[in-house]
DNA sequence: ATGCTGACTATGT
DNA sequence: TACATAGCCAGCA
């Protein structure tokens, strides 16, 4: 396991119960922007029984990756945010703006990009 | 060392 | 709005 990794690990550790960070914010608070992908390879190795919030890591524009192990994959991981507290939409979509984490601040979560403006424009129904 | 692949993102058409 | 390409980083043949 190289130290990277080890950064990975440790940042998603640190995200907050009910929160979640994109791939790319990980690899960013981890000084590697742009190796939004590693983190998806260090999360694809990672120990089920690692106690590591994988499941508050999603994709940047708020949907959860159905590569996560397959639907099954989705069907736990939204599972698991549901149980935190996260509305996660029969979609696989959550609003960013109210879960996202910002990894300095909490609460906030105010993320720059627009979580919002995507295709078939997803009801936060909140 | 070179090239392909992948739980990603941003940009272009 | 939706599909296609191009960078990006680490692991493996």
């Amino acid at each position: 396991m190289s130290p990277l990794y080890r950064e990975f690990a440790r940042i998603i550790a640190r995200i907050p119960h009910g929160r979640v960070v994109s791939y790319g914010q990980v690899a960013r608070m981890a000084g590697r922007p742009g190796a939004a992908r590693a983190v998806g390879w260090f999360l694809r190795g990672l120990d089920p029984g690692s106690g590591l919030p994988w499941q508050r890591v999603i994709g940047g524009d708020g949907y959860l990756r159905p590569q996560a192990g397959g639907a099954a994959g989705i069907r736990t991981q939204s599972k698991l945010l549901r149980r935190e507290g996260v509305r996660v939409q029969k979609d696989g979509w959550l609003p960013l703006s109210r879960y996202g984490w910002d990894g300095s601040k909490r609460g906030a979560g105010a993320p720059k990009r627009s979580a919002r403006k995507r295709a078939g424009r997803p009801r936060e129904s909140d």
